[in-house]
DNA sequence: GCGTGGGAAATTTTT
DNA sequence: TTTCCCACGC
């Protein structure tokens, strides 16, 4: 480790009693420990996967810190997700001890608007007070000015609305801001008016969504420059961690932050990523920010964090093939020092449930080995994906956890479970009180909800006063009156026992005596038991804390799972989820075009779209340390329909020297000279010396050059290869590899009707046919 | 007020 | 194929 060179020193200010290094320094290599000195001025880290990225960051931060530059309170620190911001405060406590607690703007972009708009609510109409709300309640909002607009609700959804919301409030505009001729994508050009009404709507209801979080600070900090001012006094450094997963709305707010009064980019703001993993591009990302960067902030210092404390050379090296084909790059170079490991393997298989069952195999053989199960990650693309394995998994016995999915307070049950407990905490919540008047049915259905509303606008009340109210009249009767009466007076005996009882406790007796367990207890569905299984959870984790209070504000703020333990468990998980995390043994299974790279994201987004499936790969392969296994099937079912898949274009772009072929012989079965369509794939799978087969370049080149229309790609290719009509006649005996014998019954096409004699009538395409006589 | 059947849709996901 | 949503009928 060379120590800092006097040109360093000087830059970084280093006082000459600061020559003997601080401890903290010294686990760092030359540019990590650049990344830590270079304190002043603006400072790109492009970190690669594995470079030790976090430690830079973190000990970054302690040095700020330490050596009194900053107060723990002057800077600003965000990142993307809570657990990132929990990771970091944890690893900066390590070095700094104590002092991490008065970080107080440490955390996500989402937690730190949210407390900058909490203290100048007023300026854009909201009081401090404001809710925010969730995904779920802002669709709900939507679809009510949906429809009070007039519009057809069939195809104008909720959703739909929601989704153009979150594009605009991601590129942080506000409806004054929209461009004029966007209105038109949405309701019939009403689009902006729509949108106006919405965040009335929000203002009248004292809410935020989670763009507003944002686009609100915005407008504060441009109405009130003086507010801007005292942050931009506060915040003498500004850390940005994931930055290429930043949003435009995003940019804008750290750039109002960092730059100084004059506009002049003076601050001390140090943005740490990596192009090259930027994965979010669907959801308002842009990778253009941390391209532009050096030009944004002129006189930026770019420290390239390239050596991979991670993956063994072939793994890197096989990542590094495959971004190599992306254009728009800052570019680096990851090297190792580590000995290298086995090839990264590749195996063409039949179908998923052949992949999942190989897969399986595999993780056995290394569990043999004696490899941990939970040393072991299946990554896939999408979570449909997930279901071959699972299925697989059970059957073998092989305990797994999915990774991701619904997240723990975002389901069904926990969100009504909340409910109860918001309402009995505060009786005036009607967001609450209209989820879970009726759940479980007690006779209060929607008739009686919009008799209540409309009683509560008129007195502008709650719902629970104005039902309070409504049974002092005899406005209301039946059995609504009786059911509401009983409902009320419950809600009345749990508010007196909040006084006395522990969250847990109550929690639990709320759930039970409203009915609500029983509810999911009398569902004969297969996901009731793990719904009971969610519902105790909820209580276990309220019995960590002491009010409902403290409980309730930790749920609205950290929308995760809680941390399970995953000892002797493989992983299972989509690419997504998996940036951030490593594992010696990595799978990829569902390497097909179609599938991986997606055929959506290319169809819709072109190049960049296509550069973006690429930049998944590259997070797939990254996340191994050892052992890299990359599979594809020929056969995939889409929406129960089975069809053909090629391989995905992303396999042509492995480098060969490092990848192993593993396909077994005579996978694939079918005499290759019969079936021309079909031979492709033989000859990929074919052991013999390589998947680069004269053959599978054929299939390669014939394929579309554009790659927008790749949808039909496959299944072109085998239609006209078959010549547009079936090589079997009507009554002939046929053998499917998968189905057995069976009788063609009727052609569409190159697609068959043929009666299975084990599998039953089914539609399969022609080429994996062949003539009974000849197996 | 509640249950059911037909029809349309069907990635990736944090806050 | 599965799943979800809504309209319709009891």
């Amino acid at each position: 480790m060379t120590p800092p060179s006097l040109s360093e020193r000087a830059r970084a200010g280093l006082a000459a009693t600061d020559m003997d290094d601080p401890p903290y320094l010294a686990p760092l290599n030359p540019p990590q420990r650049e990344a830590v000195l270079t304190t002043e001025g603006p400072v790109l880290m492009l970190a690669g996967a594995g470079t030790g990225k976090t430690r830079a960051l973190t000990t970054r931060l302690a040095h700020l810190i330490a050596t009194g530059r900053a107060g723990p309170g002057d800077i600003l620190a965000v990142t993307f997700t809570n657990k990132a911001a929990r990771e970091m405060k944890e690893r900066i406590g390590e070095l700094i001890g104590e002092a991490v607690e008065g970080m107080r703007w440490l955390g996500t972009f989402h937690s730190i608007g949210a407390q900058i708009l909490r203290i100048h609510a007023e300026i854009v109409g909201l009081k401090s007070s404001f809710t925010i709300i969730d995904t779920d309640d802002q669709i709900r909002l939507c679809k009510q000015v949906i429809a009070a607009e007039g519009l057809d609700e069939k195809r104008w959804t909720g959703r739909g609305f929601a989704g153009l919301l979150d594009d605009w409030k991601n590129r942080g505009l506000t409806p004054g801001e929209v461009p004029a001729d966007e209105a038109h994508k949405f309701g019939d050009g009403r689009a902006i008016k729509l949108y106006r009404a919405y965040q009335e709507r929000l203002i009248s209801l004292n809410a935020a969504d989670f763009g507003d979080l944002l686009v609100h600070n915005l407008t504060i900090f441009r109405k009130a420059p003086d507010v801007l001012a005292r942050y931009h006094r506060r915040f003498r450094y500004i850390l940005v961690d994931e930055y290429q997963d930043t949003n435009i709305a995003q940019y804008l707010w750290l750039r109002l932050l960092a730059r100084d009064a004059e506009g002049k980019s003076g601050g001390n703001i140090c943005v740490v990523g990596d192009d090259d993993q930027s994965i979010y591009g669907w959801r308002g990302a842009e990778v253009a920010n941390i391209l532009r960067f050096e030009k944004d902030f002129p006189g930026a210092k770019v420290i390239r964090l390239e050596q991979n404390y991670r993956s063994t050379p072939s793994i890197l090296a096989a990542a590094s093939a495959i971004i190599d084909h992306n254009s728009n790059r800052l570019g680096k170079t990851l090297w190792t020092d580590v000995p290298d490991g086995p090839k990264v393997k590749l195996r063409g298989v039949w179908d998923a449930d052949e992949e999942a069952r190989q897969v399986t195999d595999d993780i056995e053989a290394e569990q043999t080995k004696g490899r941990r199960l939970s040393d072991m990650a299946v990554l896939v693309r999408a979570s449909f994906q997930m279901r071959s394995f699972e299925e697989r998994f059970n059957t073998a016995g092989i305990p797994y956890r999915v990774v991701g999915g619904p997240r723990f307070y975002e389901r069904e049950e926990t969100r009504d479970a909340l409910a109860y407990l918001r309402l009995v905490r505060n009786p005036d919540d009607d967001l609450s009180f209209t989820r879970i008047i009726n759940k479980p049915r007690r006779g209060f259905g929607d008739k009686a909800v919009q008799t209540l509303n409309i009683a509560a606008r008129e007195m502008r009340v709650s719902l629970t006063e104005a039902g309070r109210r409504l049974l002092e009249t005899d406005e209301m009767r039946g059995k609504a009156r009786t059911s509401l009466a009983r409902f009320l007076e419950q809600l009345r005996q749990w508010q007196a026992m909040a006084e006395t009882t522990p969250p847990s406790e109550l929690s639990e007796t709320v759930l039970e005596e409203s009915g609500y367990t029983d509810f999911w207890r009398n569902q004969k569905t297969i996901q009731s038991a793990g719904k009971l299984e969610n519902l105790k959870e909820l209580t276990r984790a309220a019995g960590e804390f002491d009010t409902l209070e403290g409980y309730l504000d930790h749920v609205s703020l950290v929308a995760e799972r809680p941390a399970e333990s995953s000892d002797g468990e493989v992983w299972l998980m989509t690419l997504h989820a998996a940036k951030g995390l490593e594992y010696p043994v990595v799978f990829l299974p569902g390497w097909e075009e179609e599938i991986f790279p997606s055929g959506r994201s290319v169809n819709e987004n072109g190049q960049d779209g296509l550069e973006e499936e690429r930049r998944l790969a590259y997070v797939g392969i990254t996340r191994a340390r050892e052992d890299c296994r990359i599979s594809f099937a020929a056969n995939r079912q889409v929406y129960g329909r089975w069809q053909s898949a090629l391989p995905s274009r992303f396999i042509d772009e492995l480098p060969e020297e490092h990848v192993e072929v593993m396909s077994e012989p005579g996978l694939y079965g079918v005499k290759a000279k019969e079936m021309p369509a079909y031979s492709r794939f033989d000859q990929v799978a074919a052991s013999d010396g390589g998947y680069d087969t004269p053959g599978w370049k054929r299939a390669r080149s014939s394929r579309p050059r554009n790659p927008a229309p790749a949808i039909d790609g496959s299944s072109r290719l085998i239609a006209s290869s078959v010549g547009g009509t079936s090589p079997f006649k009507t009554g002939e005996r046929v053998f499917h590899q998968k189905f057995g014998y069976g009788e063609v019954k009727g052609a569409d096409g190159n697609k068959l009707d043929v009666a299975f004699e084990k599998a039953g009538q089914k539609k399969v395409i022609a080429s994996f046919l062949i003539a009974a006589d000849e197996v």
